[in-house]
RNA sequence: GCCCGGGUGGCGGAACUGGUAGACGCAACGGACUUAAAAUCCGUUGGCUCGAAAGGGCCGUGCCGGUUCGAUUCCGGCCCCGGGCACCA
């Protein structure tokens, strides 16, 4: 055993072993209670960042406490290996997309390697395999056949230089990222799947997933956005025939109020207004420029123009003008929407822009009503009356809702309707590096889906994309095929699935990775759902929705029997590091990376500026923000393995916040971290005399040991009640925290005067086993290396876990705090088993206290046993 | 703009269910060891204030207000920062 701590020793020697031993290697055992426990998989980038070592130490922790636990354990990795950053690098650097992936896997799986985690790599998947996205393809297919698939148009970002479709990624300020032509909306035909067809369940389950953060479940919610109003319609005639107008509100009590309609830019009665109708034409155009972002849309100026046309109020018969609106979406509702300024305050400001009328036909007792601004009550639900609204006078907002409704229906207008926000997801991209949809296009015979027998359609992986138009499209070998139902010539879609059609169903796969016969088998049983799934909150909404779709989906096709697939979910923070920057009088701002900048401080360490190492100049702060290339701050997770170890890393990002706050980086973090994994080494180097691995689970009589032994032992079985409290909620930093509040307790022990007794030798062997298995989670290699060389056992990743002795916690005497109206005015020592009368008493014995009282009487007494006394005077 | 979070010393954070605010660590300062430096070890450390000292007092968890014997924790309003907004993953 060194003397030393030698991190790269250590770390090689127990990799070494677990290699050796296929340790991680999980085996179905229904005998034993399975763990699937999982991480978000990762893009295959380049190279690991921080927010990748983070994310799976956390879930490394967990795993490896789960495995001590006595589960069997299953922590798969895989890579979500389709996706834009691919082609981009193909673009810049003319590689190929498959072999740029298939670099980036191999180097990142290596450091993965190098990070020690707990990883069954003979499940191992990568999306851009075919033996993989042959199941979207063949799911595809599934979902077409029953109706939850399906082709309509959809809006994209249209370059027209490049001729090509942006991500809403490669539109900056609203131009192409390489052309810098202004980008157009354009309607193209897509592939959308059905995911409204569960909107209620999606949203119903949520309450089957109270594991999940209470923030994510809130938004979901939010996303799918089920609101409960009335649809009705507004007739009215154009050409001679009968039309209508439909429109949805949640706000069917104030339709009497109604004094114009508004419509979408595509909405097709604005394009038969824009007919004849020049201006309108062009005010449409101009709503098409711009991107289809949703933030966007929401940030523009609400922009109107008349069509001309009128449409009839259903229940007053009254002409209502139609408007064309820049702020209606095509794509909620009915790309429609009524019009009541006076109780709307979108609406309030429209028609005050374009001086509309504004009509009030509801009132709140004691508010005097005035077009002139708008007064938050004029939409007030609960207080509000109807008034100038006829039969519905005096109806509050439920009961009128109620008899509008009915009305309507009557009419044969409208009705009571659920309406989602939700809207169904659109997986076709015009891309190369993805997977292809199975559907061939034939002159005769229309879209025809490839036959399951032909499966999969394989992207030929010797595409290099130059950014303009659709490589796909380029290639005659993958468009020319022959139609499977005429056996005429053909064309194959050119679209690719969206990314996260692969990482929608990947956990179930890891299950059975090898299976060529089926999407997933009888081990899925076994192993799903995911028990802890472990990824970043960025992904909340989309990713998750979209997982717990196609769950749905699967289960509906007897794929598996599971209605959720995560039981648990925690949300990583980001991390975060310092930006530094330095901006010239002219050009652009140079970024500076926070490892050539040193820090200036004041005598009481305030920041008070940083200079460049290299010139001695100042430097600008420009706060925190997450690692990224173009701010030059990121941190190397390999630079970091090889100067301190792969546990120093592992520690930092554990201890330095809880999992899921955000984490800023700190260099002299990283070196405490590392300072204490080297005290560890150095107290077991200095132990090992004492360490009689036998004594550490049997009985010892603590009765006759010394005060300062009892003390120490009562502050490390403290530290791992806290630390088990603490693994089960979670919070891993404060488990981090324990491991450093036992070190410091057990690093007295030898240096006190009984330190060879029989007592301290259990004390050390008992504390030392206790803090290597806490460790074990944490910073695996140097429990595992210190475990054997101490003697305690063979592999500490299977050694059992440890719990706390409650007769080590017991004190004869304890301290309360004792408060004078709420402020602390002493602390008093009394019997552990005081009642409250006698604390009473010792409190107003202390001076301190009984000075606060003084003559005055005690009126009250709040007691919390074992804690705290406090006397209202 | 809409939805969801967060704000505690010089810094990261702790306080698990309304009960001692600042655990644990970093930085800083002082000291030991050393020819010296690094490493290591010991000590001090929220702010203001009274006191020679021992020891006190007041303020303090983004801001304003409320509930309570007692609020970092609960409620209402505001400010600032971060995440998501459907083609980044």
């Amino acid at each position: 055993m060194d003397e030393r701590y030698f991190p790269e020793k250590v770390e090689q020697a127990a990799q070494a072993y677990w290699e050796s031993h296929a340790t991680f290697r999980a085996v179905e055992d229904p005998a034993r209670p399975k763990y699937y426990c999982l991480s978000m998989f990762p893009y295959p980038s380049g190279k690991l960042h921080m927010g990748h070592v983070r994310n799976y130490t956390i879930g490394d922790v967990i795993a490896r406490h789960r495995r001590m636990r006595g589960f069997n354990v299953l922590q798969p990795m895989g890579w979500d290996a389709f996706g834009l950053p691919a082609e981009n690098a193909a673009i810049a650097n003319r590689v190929p997309p498959a072999k740029w992936t298939y670099d980036n896997i191999a180097y990142m799986k290596g450091q993965l390697k190098a990070l020690g985690f707990a990883i069954d790599w003979s499940r191992e998947l990568a999306t851009c395999r075919p033996e993989y996205y042959k199941w979207n393809q063949w799911l595809f297919l599934r979902m077409l056949e029953k109706g939850l698939a399906y082709k309509t148009t959809g809006v994209v970002n249209w370059d027209p230089v490049d001729q090509t479709v942006l991500a809403n990624e490669q539109v900056i300020d609203g131009r192409g990222w390489r052309t810098g032509a202004p980008v157009e909306k354009r309607e193209i035909p897509m592939y959308y799947l059905r995911i409204t067809r569960y909107a209620q369940e999606l949203l119903d389950d949520l309450e089957k997933l109270p594991e999940w953060p209470e923030r994510v479940r809130a938004m979901q919610t939010n996303w799918i956005g089920r609101s409960v109003g009335v649809r009705f319609a507004f007739p009215y005639e154009l050409d001679g025939r009968q039309e209508k107008l439909w429109v949805f509100t949640t706000r069917a009590d104030t339709i009497m109020g109604v004094t114009f309609c508004v419509v979408a830019p595509e909405h097709p009665l604005a394009a038969h207004a824009a007919r004849g109708n020049p201006q309108l034409a062009a005010f449409i155009e101009e709503c098409k420029r711009g991107t289809v972002m949703e933030a966007d849309l929401a940030t523009i100026e609400k922009k109107g123009m008349p069509t001309g046309l009128n449409v009839t109020h259903p229940l007053t018969g009254e002409p209502v003008p139609v408007w064309v609106g820049n702020y209606v979406l095509m794509s909620y509702g009915e790309g429609a929407v009524m019009a009541v300024p006076g109780h709307d305050e979108r609406d309030f400001a429209f028609a005050r822009k374009y001086g509309l009328p504004i009509k009030q036909v509801i009132e709140v007792a004691g508010q005097t009503f005035s077009t002139d601004a708008w007064q938050e009550w004029y939409a007030d639900k609960t207080n509000g009356r109807c008034v100038n609204s006829g039969k519905y006078d005096g109806l509050g907002h439920e009961a009128a809702v109620e008899a509008i409704a009915a009305d309507l229906k009557r009419l044969g207008l409208g009705d009571k309707h659920v309406q989602w926000r939700l809207r169904d997801w659109g997986i076709s991209r015009q891309r190369y590096w993805g997977c292809p949809i199975p559907i061939i296009h034939c002159d005769r015979c229309g879209d025809v889906p490839v036959p399951d027998d032909q499966l999969p359609v394989v992207l030929p992986e010797d595409c290099v994309p130059d950014g303009t138009g659709n490589p796909l499209a380029k290639r005659p070998d993958f468009v020319n095929t022959t139609c499977p139902k005429c056996g005429g010539a053909a064309r194959r879609e050119t679209d690719t699935m969206d990314t996260f059609v692969d990482s929608s169903w990947y956990y179930a796969r890891y299950a059975c990775p090898d299976n060529v016969r089926a999407m997933v088998d009888e081990r899925v049983k076994y192993w799903l759902p995911v028990d802890q799934y472990i990824g970043g909150i960025e992904h909340a909404i989309l990713h998750l929705l979209y997982s717990r779709f196609w769950t749905k989906v699967m289960r509906d096709l007897g794929l598996v029997e599971y209605d959720e697939p995560f039981t648990r979910l925690l949300t990583q923070g980001m991390v975060l590091n310092d930006i530094y920057y330095r901006k010239p009088d002219s050009g652009r701002i140079v970024y500076y990376s926070p490892a050539d900048v040193e820090v200036k401080y004041d005598d009481k360490g305030n920041r008070i500026g940083a200079v460049l190492k290299s010139d001695g100049q100042p430097v600008e702060w420009g706060g925190l923000g997450t690692m990224s290339k173009s701010k030059n701050n990121g941190v190397d997770p390999q630079a970091l393995i090889e100067k301190y170890g792969a546990d120093t890393a592992r520690f930092f990002v554990i201890f330095t916040a809880p999992p899921e706050h955000t984490l800023e980086w700190s260099d002299s973090g990283v070196e405490g971290s590392f300072r204490f994994l080297k005290r560890v080494w150095s107290f077991a180097v200095e132990a090992r005399p004492l360490v009689e691995p036998k004594s550490a689970t049997a009985r010892f009589d603590w009765s006759h040991a010394s005060d300062a032994l009892r003390a120490a032992r009562r502050e490390i079985h403290l530290a791992l009640k806290q630390a088990n409290i603490d693994f089960a909620r979670l919070q891993f930093n404060t488990v981090a925290s324990a491991a450093m509040k036992m070190l410091n307790a057990l690093e007295k022990v030898p240096r006190l005067d009984e330190a060879g007794t029989p007592a301290a030798r259990a004390l050390v062997s008992e504390g030392l086993g206790i803090l290597l298995r806490l460790l074990a989670p944490i910073t695996p290699h140097v429990a595992h290396v210190l475990w054997r060389e101490l003697g305690y056992g063979e592999d500490v990743s299977s050694a059992s876990w440890p719990e706390h002795d409650e007769d080590a916690l017991a004190q004869a005497s304890i301290e309360i705090v004792v408060q004078v109206n709420g402020k602390l005015r002493g602390r008093v020592a009394v019997p552990a088993h005081a009642g409250e009368d006698e604390v009473r008493a010792l409190a107003l014995a202390d001076a301190a206290v009984a000075r606060h009282v003084g003559d005055k009487t005690v009126r009250k007494t709040v007691y919390v046993p074992g804690k705290l006394i406090n006397l209202v005077v």
